[in-house]
DNA sequence: GGTTGTATGATGGTATACCATAAGACAAGA
DNA sequence: TCTTGTCTTATGGTATACCATCATACAACC
């Protein structure tokens, strides 16, 4: 039997579990470095300082270990995990093949409505300031491309590996001295999905993708 | 002050902790099929099953959902992750980018030792009789093929993929009705590989791969 | 003095107990 | 008969208790 759903009585707010909670706390602890790399992350002090008991803290370590933010030395316990230039540049590699394709994805596919999103995800990224801001709005501008192209296993994907080369995206957020402003890079890879020209599409992207990970070398081999 | 170890002396069996056998386990238990789409996942069952506790349970089945292997249903707890064509068909895309990048790396870089480890490992293969062994076999092949072309992120990522598509790749490699038969294609990008020719090899694995998918979907959509 | 045995504390691994809630069954009333 | 309230049970969420082990320090013995 029918009977009209009325969608402003829906209850959307599903009664978030403690796990989730601690593991978005946890997370961006260690995204934003307030838990540097390395350190030792020790049960028993997590549950002091979050509140709730160790299956909570032992579990959300798992699937932060699953993620690859966490790693956990045999006998020692779980600690943030290192990442060196050896790593970063694979997960760069990998971001060109997969943010490339979702560009040249996007672009052959993007219908009005779709340049609308990203137009929108564009002002938004404009007008963001502070690092954080623009770090969220950065996230959403993509989603935006990924989405579009239908590429969302890829998504989950970037997203994930752009948790582990959290701090060097921080830090090449911030830097300025780049041979072309980040901005004008975003703004080729509007133009060409507004355009609908997929090989300009993939190739502003992958401009972009050298650009920040030639950054995020001389950082992390500088300090 | 040097004391010349004694390889031969080391424990190499790390005292596997539960977590891990069960882990491996539950792992095997959904790829294979025995726990089906699906299926729920209740912990007490799975606790008596296994003769461990709840907590070891559940931390593995938290892994298991990072992996996507599993997914949890709000109050209503876990289940054996469902997979369809538009999911299978992603995955498959992503395989193609990260095989074929590997494949035309490794081609690029491989060395004496490098062939030697890749014909090994394409004799064990031809040598596999039984669909585990195959499995298994199919496995050893490409993680050379990853190692050796330094992709070690890549190859994790694609093992994860690899999970969540398992029962389509079993399907797929029992088929004998594909145009040119599995072996065939693999002899192609050893042949590649061998002769250093990156553009080849990534070819190569790219024919395998659409053929794989094609397979897939016949399968998928079929049931 | 150096080596080795031992005690102690910190910490992760494991098991279990308790609680809140959702889903299904069933009875009572219209 | 259909609705509605309630009861029960299954189940996940959370906390805690206990145990095994590793690391460190220190003492004892050669």
């Amino acid at each position: 039997m029918e009977q009209g759903l009325h969608p402003d009585l829906r209850i959307d707010q599903m009664p978030q579990t403690l796990r989730e909670i601690v593991l978005g706390r946890m997370r961006t602890a260690i995204i934003s470095g307030r838990f540097p790399s390395g350190a030792r992350l020790v049960e028993r002090t997590l549950c002091d300082q979050l509140g709730v008991s160790r299956s909570v803290v032992r579990e959300v370590i798992r699937i932060l270990e699953a993620e690859g933010l966490v790693e956990s030395l045999p006998n020692r316990g779980p600690v943030v995990a290192r990442l060196d230039w050896g790593q970063a540049r694979q997960i760069y590699d990998i971001r060109l093949l997969l943010e490339g394709a979702a560009a040249a994805g996007c672009a052959a596919v993007a219908d009005a409505g779709v340049k609308d999103r990203l137009a929108a995800a564009f002002a938004a990224l404009e007008a963001a300031g502070g690092e954080d801001a623009v770090f969220e709005a950065t996230t959403r501008f993509y989603e935006v491309i990924f989405r579009a192209a239908g590429h969302d296993i890829a998504w989950e994907i970037v997203q994930r590996l752009n948790g582990r080369i959290s701090r060097l995206r921080a830090l090449t957020l911030a830097t300025v001295d780049r041979a072309v402003p980040g901005r004008v890079r975003m703004a080729r890879i509007v133009a060409a999905i507004m355009a609908n020209n997929a090989a300009a599409a993939r190739q502003a992207v992958e401009d972009h993708l050298r650009d920040a990970a030639a950054i995020a070398q001389r950082m992390l081999e500088g300090e």
